[in-house]
DNA sequence: ATGGTTGCAAACACTTTGCACATGA
DNA sequence: TCATGTGCAAAGTGTTTGCAACCAT
């Protein structure tokens, strides 16, 4: 009867031709858990919280590795450091609220389109985009 | 005869309560002679081509300052560090080419029509949004 | 004259790196 | 066993800040 127990990441990270070392296993875990891109501090505090002690230098290299191989994708805010989160999520946009922090998801197809526009005007092939809206969330707006 | 002289910006300076000094003068002028975002150390190198020396701490509190009262705005290209632009160009993201390094500005009216459909859909009010395309220029495609 | 600006040095935050030790396969 | 990972310390960027000297107004 499993349920909602967390699948052992061990065998995509060897799968990867990675170890399948503990904080590498719960990094992995944090990210599939995470409803928002993930920054190091956080990574941190989730394997201290899980007893596994770590340095940072030892999880920039984590997430170093999982981004060369595709697994994750840095995402950045303005804020002067690197999220990540999960590089397998459909195609979508970030809705960061300037008040709370929160972050929403948002689907979205629009960009596709412009970038077949952009190759046909310009020539210039994108191979990749980052879009992030900010502003203020529906709950801070107060309704 | 006035021809290409680049025009003084002292006026403005003043207007905005800033004092116009070289250093700030000298990054006016690099700002509207730009073709795209520059970061702190291609000023740096603009103002001690003019003769001007200066401290990186002077450029990082002028560029703050221009931000603050709303000259330039921010932009990163996920390199690590801050780029910065007039903020009088028209709406408009960047084609940043992953091969030369090649920047170009792409206008747009997507994005407005996007920011109206997630207020409409989520209740969140876009206030400010970023939108960078990587990829390889025409250039470098080799035609 | 005097308050805004700058230079300098120090401090910060984020990220990378070298190397010896530890460990997963 | 042994290549791969990790911890620790040090170093490298980008950026901010405190403070005395300086200068635009």
């Amino acid at each position: 009867m499993a349920t909602n127990v967390i699948h052992d990441c061990s065998v995509e990270l060897r799968d990867l031709n990675l170890r399948a070392t503990p904080a590498r296993v719960a990094v992995m875990n944090f990210l599939e858990e995470a409803i928002s891109p993930v920054d190091i501090s956080s990574v941190i505090d989730y394997l201290n919280a899980g007893g596994i002690k770590t340095d940072p230098a030892t999880v920039f290299r984590i997430m170093n590795a999982l981004t060369q191989k595709g697994i994750t994708t840095p995402v950045h805010f303005q804020e002067g450091k690197t999220r990540y989160e999960l590089s397998s999520k459909d195609d979508h946009h970030h809705l960061i609220c300037e008040n709370c922090g929160r972050i929403e998801d948002m689907p979205d197809t629009v960009i596709p389109t412009l970038e077949k526009e952009i190759n046909k005007k310009t020539g210039f092939l994108v191979k990749r985009h980052s879009l992030e809206f900010f502003g203020v969330c529906a709950g801070c707006r107060g309704k």
